[in-house]
DNA sequence: TCTTGAATGGCAATAAAGTTGTCAAATTAA
DNA sequence: TTAATTTGACAACTTTATTGCCATTCAAGA
């Protein structure tokens, strides 16, 4: 389990190093990317919401939210289910921006001449979604 | 490969809040326990090894190896191979130190009733790894 | 229904993490 | 030997993140 949270956090530095280098010109660091990402992935959804699903506090995502805002990548919506927390949902300047990350990210890929064992890594992800599922209480 | 990313974030995070709510007594932060961990898994190195790791600057990893130093958990010991460049060491406090992490962590794995399936895990494990080799570069 | 407690947005102060730049000494490579 | 790179030390700066506070909104129980 030890190996694994190192294996985990190894690569996840690495990742966040090679997005960064690839999304250098774009101005929206990654934890701007990851939100983006999950409004895309996940839905619209409140800045309290987004803060729970990263175990950091909402003061933050509320000001990268904000800023997100300013860019114009998102946008508030009125909320059905509350008065004052707002839904948080990507414009369609942030859905652009999302296809240029994903389309930068599918020309690296490719120019790496190397593709993953889709079966490999669909049992990855399995097992990483379910060590995620145990511990997120 | 996106999916495989998200998996990884998302674990990274619930990772990283785990261990901090599990050592939040011990007055160390996510990352300095990370360089003691590494510390202890590679033996001793030099602080631009250990930030070329993490694909960070390596000012930032001699503020917190300084700091490491100072609270008497690692030492410079001389390094054969470089004049100026110190090889950085656990301390027999820093050892006792990891040996307190671990047994908490081994205690909180205990405490919960799920124990992972040993041969997924270090499937996972290698297929993080090769994906890490593979973007390393 | 009323009241209490929790959740939320906004604001501020603070700390930690991390970047960038500079300089002199040490190392490496041409 | 010379030129380029690496390293430690120091400084200024930005971003990320925490904590605390307040007023408003919501949820749950008496």
């Amino acid at each position: 389990m030890h190996e694994l949270a190192n294996s985990v956090r190894r690569l996840y530095n690495c990742l966040r190093h090679t997005s960064d280098e690839l999304h250098a010109e774009s101005e929206v660091s990654a934890p701007k990317r990851t939100l983006l990402m999950d409004l895309q992935r996940y839905g619209p959804q409140t800045v309290p919401a987004l803060a729970r699903s990263r175990f950091i506090s909402r003061q933050i995502i509320q000001t990268q939210i904000n800023e997100l805002v300013r860019a114009g990548f998102v946008e508030s919506k009125p909320n059905p289910e509350h008065k004052r927390s707002k839904l948080i949902a990507l414009t369609d300047a942030g859905i652009d921006f999302l296809k240029q990350l994903s389309s930068r990210e599918r020309d690296y890929m490719d120019s790496m001449d190397w593709s993953p064992d889709s079966k490999e890594v669909a049992g990855c992800i399995a097992t990483l979604d379910e060590i995620y599922e145990q511990l997120r209480d």
